[in-house]
DNA sequence: CTTTTTTAGTTAGGCTCCTAATCATAAGCA
DNA sequence: TGCTTATGATTAGGAGCCTAACTAAAAAAG
């Protein structure tokens, strides 16, 4: 990842070398690479400091089952398909959380193929002990914006969502004229 | 990162056991995020159909010198610096771009702690070969969005950004209050 | 009831990223 | 000049992610 964004102008200047390139669309995905990518690491750097990782983070809240409103996970499968990663990444994220302490895996009863995965005490105290700081942080960097630009963003980065999913699709060398 | 993302009303509920979880903001945090996972990973199905990952991209897009508009780097330390990697990560990457030919290596005659990169004329080739189809799908991404839109969304995301920055230069435990 | 297919989980090996430590060279200073 | 500090690059070791191959158990098919 570019770590400081080109300026517009270096932008319109490669356009004339490439064609192709749209100066407006490429500045918008820069944008949302870069802000996403400082949003996470401005977070992420706290996750580190309590021993935790964006992967290890997710699979705690997927196991929290008091008061979320949402049905919680308990197989390693569930957790992988929850999380967006693939059951051996979940099987070494399970490995090392249970290393430490903060999960239990069980064989379940009924299935003998199937684990049974739980926050442990020491798991549930150190999640709830993050979280409001957590959730403050989050309302931190979106502090700046009123509750209509936050529905605008959600709105705009829905439609981009959208044309990412139709991209990932059509896997295909198309995208000759455009795609809509 | 969460695959998929929270119902609004599973967010209402879940701030009802913290207080601390503003809605909209986790709403917009989580939505960001998931955007530029989709956008990105989009994109990264056809690098890694190139033989390349984002590291390597921005690697080579930095060895480009020619039309681009914007100064091209040639050490493994500015290239770490404009990558946003370490210089160790830097190492192992241009080792690996080496060993396929891509770039290459030589010691800096003026300064001899340093190296000098540059791309091969086979780096060159693959890498003017695929940008085009990188900024045509770069802007399909983008294009149900107006150029009004596309405004928009940069200026909201730079607010964002602001705020990272923010948040990233106090690393301490503060946000207890509001940190504009 | 046996054989085949599907599913859950793991293992093995690779890539990218990190931090910390190391080495050589350059630059600053008494 | 000689010593100390700063800088460029690398190495070593670890975590998280991937794909592909494997094992065991359940489900489906004959």
């Amino acid at each position: 990842m570019l770590k400081d964004l080109p300026r517009y102008e270096c932008l319109l200047e490669a356009a004339k070398q490439f064609p192709d390139l749209d100066p407006s669309a490429t500045e918008v995905y820069l944008h949302l690479l870069r802000t996403s990518d400082d949003a996470f690491g401005a977070l992420t750097a706290h996750l580190h400091r309590a021993g935790l990782s964006q992967g290890r983070f997710t699979v705690l809240m997927l196991l929290i089952d008091k008061g979320t409103g949402c049905a919680r996970a308990s197989t390693p499968a569930e957790l992988a398909d929850r999380s967006g990663v693939t059951r051996a990444t979940m099987t070494g994220l399970i490995d090392t959380l249970e290393r430490d302490g903060l999960v239990s895996r069980e064989p379940d009863l009924a299935d003998r193929r199937m684990m049974s995965v739980k926050l442990t005490a020491k798991g549930e105290a150190l999640i709830h002990d993050y979280l409001p700081g957590h959730f403050r942080r989050t309302a931190a960097l979106v502090e700046p914006l009123t509750e209509n630009e936050r529905k605008t963003l959600v709105k705009l980065l829905a439609k981009i969502m959208g044309q990412a999913a139709v991209l990932s699709a059509q896997p295909a060398d198309a995208v000759p004229a455009g795609i809509t």
